[in-house]
DNA sequence: TGGCTTGCTGTTACCGGTAACTCGCGCAAT
DNA sequence: ATTGCGCGAGTTACCGGTAACAGCAAGCCA
């Protein structure tokens, strides 16, 4: 039914060749020939089969892009910033969510492998377990890394020092005279561990005892903030402070609180991490430590376009570590004049 | 590099049909040969060439989506239950934001029919302009319209009552007494257009008088709410209700009025729509009629994959329209109880 | 005039699958 | 013994492009 480069030709009279080489801006053709070509084309509304394309160049024009939740308005922004980056320079993104699983972003990446032209992963697994991409960058995947990264793996990645993470929010709420800090921890990923550690080494940095049971197991879905809050207060006594691994798991906890009558920022001295959109308009501002979503995904973004088009030194990939500030709203209990919050530069 | 179907039938000695129809599970081959060529595709780790395939069935199993907003976490829930049923059913997403631009959505729509087996649009066009989805659609393109849809074309649709939303929304502002409301009416496309009737309707019920002045143009970003709140703050006195054509609009409404000191659901009751998922939680929770995401993207998503299978009967696309509900919060100025918001079922 | 570029176009083969048809063989029925 | 049938596998062609090479006329120089 659609028109192909034959139908073309033959109502031309010339040959398939020919009429591909108009199409195509290539320069071994008279231009009277080309400009006959296009218009044909255009009056016959000539669409190329992309398939025949990819199957013929090996090149589908095509990024696939896995995050692990679509909810979360940070990887909105970040995928908006790859777009950016990727759509003038002609891919067309296929966006998958892993919804923070490690078996399902696997499949994902498999069936994206095969009909993209490379991957930009914000990978759930834990930071140890990288065989199965090692494997798949041994035999010529072309990825890159972004927000979870995984060290041990010799691949692009665009992440922000997360161990620093961990000790800015930490700090901050020491330097507001917290003594007993507690932590919502994540999950087993490497932000998780990597916030976790920092949180641990402001602690130890400020001589404060690290008590095991002021750190609660969170996923990083604000539903999960929610419910490790709540079974958090039933269970025990919950601190005056928390850093939550981050913005969704604050929100969520936030939430919790709420229900008990508790108010972050009076009650509960709450610190995120993502500075996710809503954070400044919630009914108690989220302070958060943040980063640049923008830099994240425009740097991810160029990266895979470098390895794609083979211009980038594949022995040594590249690591971009984006830099922090702490956003300090009212969650923390230290009121700010802004609406927008004050930030503070770091790292 | 990759292995290919001739690579394991050569490895076997069979020929590569018999491996094909292996991997295919086609039925007209001995089990034992099955087995075979199983074992060995999987040892020799096959992985089938989704381009070549694609070209040879002109199917490609992938669906293309087009939302106009990816920082809209309505659509963010939207595509969610677009894939709680597309996954299931072997395709994937191809996920494009056309910002709220049509001239960025036709480009999406164009480059996505040629690699898709059909579309999910919430489409920007206005409701007159249908001649370029008309020729689409003739031309055997399978699409099907969600939330954002145009009246005049023939093609599946699902979608909520326009009309019916911008009437609760401002009948409920009558309710509270106000007589002089106004309203942000979004921009051409037929949502914008829809509601803004029904916020007429609804005044010419209540026999209140339709000023003209009353109503600002705005488009459908949070942005644009700002913006367009900002200059009616600076351009003359803002009326004690407001009618904001979505969510996003009316946060955006609220933070501009934040800023000159005037507080959502004390100064001004607001209303939006969408109940978009932290409207709940923001420093006045939004008042605004709500309908089910879920439903809207799982019905979508059933109708497209009915249309591609070829299981619908063509000649009279199905249309489906989704009930509304009133989520009465703070915004309004009636203070609700319930953290979550007193729902009022309607139409 | 012969040989050599140069510039444009055509030919052939191939990318990696699949549809549709063909073929050979064993076995039951005649 | 012949026929017919069904099963399992192979052959061939094609999907719609593109790469690589071949061909061919005009133009130039010796």
């Amino acid at each position: 039914m659609p028109v192909t480069l034959a139908d073309i030709a033959r109502e031309i009279g010339v040959s398939k060749m020919t009429v591909s080489r108009a199409i195509n801006n290539n320069p071994l053709i008279s231009s009277e020939t080309r400009a006959r070509v296009l218009e044909v084309a255009r009056r016959m509304n000539y669409q190329p089969n992309q398939h025949a394309r990819a199957l013929a160049t090996n090149r589908s024009y095509l990024i696939g892009v896995i995050v692990p939740d679509l909810m979360n308005l940070y990887f909105a922004e970040v995928m908006r910033a790859i777009e950016s980056i990727t759509r003038p320079a002609g891919f067309q993104l296929l966006i998958c969510s892993s919804d923070e699983d490690i078996t399902r972003e696997l499949d994902e990446v498999e069936a994206l492998l095969q009909r993209t032209d490379g991957l930009i992963i914000s990978s759930v697994f834990p930071p140890t377990e990288t065989k199965p991409y090692r494997k798949m960058i041994k035999d010529g995947a072309k990825m890159v890394l972004v927000d979870r990264t995984m060290k041990q793996l010799s691949c692009p990645a665009v992440a922000t020092d997360n161990v620093q993470v961990g000790r800015l929010a930490t700090e901050h709420l020491i330097r507001l005279g917290h003594r007993r800090i507690g932590h919502l921890r994540g999950d087993g990923s490497s932000v998780s561990a990597d916030r976790f550690e920092g949180y641990k080494q402001a602690l130890a940095k400020r001589k404060l005892r690290f008590e095991k049971n002021l750190v609660r197991e969170c996923g990083l879905l604000e539903s999960e903030g929610y419910e490790a809050m709540r079974s958090w207060l039933a269970e025990s006594e919950v601190p005056k402070a928390i850093f939550a691994v981050n913005d969704p798991s604050a929100i969520g906890a936030m939430q919790a609180m709420e229900e008990v009558g508790l108010r972050a920022g009076k009650d509960v001295a709450l610190v995120g991490a993502g500075n996710i959109h809503y954070g400044a308009m919630l009914r108690v501002p989220l302070t958060t430590i943040s980063w640049s979503r923008r830099d994240m995904g425009q740097n991810a973004a160029s990266l895979l376009i470098q390895l794609i088009e083979g211009k980038s030194d594949s022995a040594k990939p590249q690591h971009i570590t984006l830099p922090l500030e702490l956003v300090i709203r009212e969650s923390c209990g230290a009121r700010a004049k802004a609406t927008s919050g004050t930030r503070t530069a770091a790292s």
